[in-house]
RNA sequence: GCAGCUGUAGCUCAGUUGGUUAGAGCGCUGGUUUGUGGAACCAGAUGUCGGUGGUUCAAAUCCACCCAGCUGUACCA
């Protein structure tokens, strides 16, 4: 009998990753600017836990035979929990569960992971950080305007120029309005319309035009059901697709297609409304897009989207589709579910991991990467002495370290070089006799290494080195 | 979920019509240098060839099933 040892696998479960400090550092410079940007606006900070009972986040699933499909679960004496997949709908929970302790409207902001239990895409994980704004119980668009602002300037505070995004702006009451006029009243008719709509951008007029007919072969050959519609329908459905570019002020071709359906001219109106307040506010960077369908449960009415207009890549160095990197909408049912009371609300939300892996391509975000000042170990008995050097550095709040491990000089300087350490303090026999010390530049020595001609060139230390006396080592360094 | 492709050392990959002890580069460890990273040279370690079963005298190679990854698609509240 041959036993087999047990190896666990140091692979990571799919969709999950972990996050090294580059992206840290710069996630922690993004949110210490939002946090800015909302006290700049009013918002209250907001925290809710990661789990919720399942029903409580269950009941807005778009399937409501599986309630739990997407979502990571488990029970819990007899009660289902799930982890959060947003902070909109835990949101909706405490505004209901708060209803009459909570000024109204009541303007919170959050930042939290949620975990989607989906198949993971490039770029796309199932554990990712959310940051959401949003007001309750506000059926005043101003608010919905004020939001497009906000997520504006958090993309300017990253350092994003007007040019590499655009907030794109719709109405659900468009495609429910032209749905009504279309006579599609079967649900999952409806959906796969919204859904083959909502896919524009990736599949093109023509993908769409399959995936409203019979359906559409992808890449791999694998086939999409199609909707089904009659030629009259399609038509009239690409013909609102055709108008993609709604920024030059009017909405008469809208208001065309609409003819006497009620919703859509609602829906043209609230926009109207938009744009006032946006050009009292001085916010141009939008474009009204009555493509957007965003999700397909909750919103209402006016719906946003925030898009990068430059292209991002993988590590492969292939360009990846990157879609949008937030967005939002009105939810005006939402809380009601809770607690039966009206409650209109709107907000937005942003994926923070994707707006960070795009703004670290852009090299958008300066982070400081601070690296020690490593202190080398000759021998023991001289720890006292490098103990002396390492709080000297420290007092003056310069980041040092004692090697902390137990191998050779040339390994400690390996290490030194692989942290991306600046200098590194010699101390042998000869300093410490001396009171003295040894400081290495690594850079400069990394530069002379170019310059290397034979064996001796790679042994002499001298043009990157300088031994000082102790005293006027901070002089040196600083 | 569906479809296509891929799976060989820590990483990137080669491995012919099945044939002896499965290779390369990078990285790693040691040495040339008992106190010096980054150059150069020398030496060395490291593999359930994704898994299981089958065909065969013989399987990394062929077959079946399973698993994992990638890409597209579906879903994405």
């Amino acid at each position: 009998m041959n036993k087999k040892i047990f190896k666990p696998s140091s692979e990571l479960p799919a969709g999950f990753i972990d996050r090294q400090e580059e992206e840290l550092l710069a996630r922690d410079l993004l949110i210490s600017n939002i946090k800015k940007v909302m006290a700049k606006y009013g918002f209250q900070y907001l925290e809710t836990p990661s789990f919720e009972f399942t029903d409580s986040i269950g009941k807005f699933l778009p399937d409501k035979d599986r309630p739990s499909e997407g979502v990571f679960s488990f029970e819990d004496d007899k009660k289902w929990l799930s982890l959060r997949y947003d902070l909109t709908a835990p949101l909706a929970r405490y505004a209901a569960k708060n209803f009459n302790n909570l000024p109204r409207p009541f303007k919170r902001y959050q930042l939290g992971t949620v975990w989607r239990n989906e198949k993971p895409g490039p770029g796309r994980f199932r554990e990712f950080l959310q940051f959401d704004a949003d007001y309750i119980g506000t059926s005043n668009l101003f608010a919905d305007a004020e939001l497009c602002c906000l997520i504006s300037e958090i993309l300017s505070s990253c350092g994003l120029t007007k040019k590499e995004f655009i907030i794109k702006i719709s109405n659900r009451k468009l495609t429910k309005g032209l749905l009504e006029k279309l006579k599609i009243k079967d649900e999952d008719k409806q959906s796969i319309v919204l859904r083959a709509i909502d896919k524009l951008d990736r599949v093109g007029l023509e993908g769409v035009q399959y995936l409203l007919g019979k359906g559409r072969k992808d890449k791999s050959g694998d086939f999409t059901k199609g909707a089904e519609l009659d030629e009259t329908q399609i038509k009239e459905i690409i013909n609102f697709l055709s108008i993609k570019d709604l920024s030059d002020n009017n909405f008469e071709r809208i208001e065309k297609i609409a003819e006497d359906n009620q919703t859509i001219l609602d829906g043209v109106n609230e926009l109207i409304s938009i744009k006032k307040y946006f050009s009292l506010l001085k916010f141009d960077n939008f474009i009204f897009d009555p493509t957007v369908v965003r999700g397909l449960e909750y919103y209402t009415g006016p719906i946003f989207e925030a898009n990068l207009t430059f292209s991002v890549k993988n590590n492969k160095g292939e360009e990846i589709e990157f879609g949008s990197i937030g967005g939002g909408g009105r939810y005006d049912d939402l809380v009601k579910r809770f607690n039966n009371q009206d409650c209109p609300s709107t907000g937005i939300s942003v994926g923070l991991d994707r707006l960070i892996y795009a703004i670290i391509q852009k090299n958008k975000i300066k982070v400081e990467k601070k690296t020690p000042i490593l202190i080398c170990v000759f021998d023991e008995k001289y720890m006292d002495y490098y103990v002396k050097i390492l709080n000297l550095l420290r007092t003056k709040n310069i980041s040092a370290e004692i090697y902390s491990g137990s191998a050779n000089i040339k390994s400690q300087l390996k290490y030194a070089d692989k942290r991306g350490c600046n200098y590194v303090i010699l101390c042998g026999d000869d300093e410490v006799s001396k009171n003295s010390v040894a400081i290495k530049n690594l850079e400069i020595g990394k530069q002379m290494s170019d310059s290397l001609k034979d064996r001796n060139d790679w042994k002499d230390s001298s043009g990157s080195q300088k031994t000082v006396t102790l005293d006027k080592l901070l002089d040196e360094i600083i």
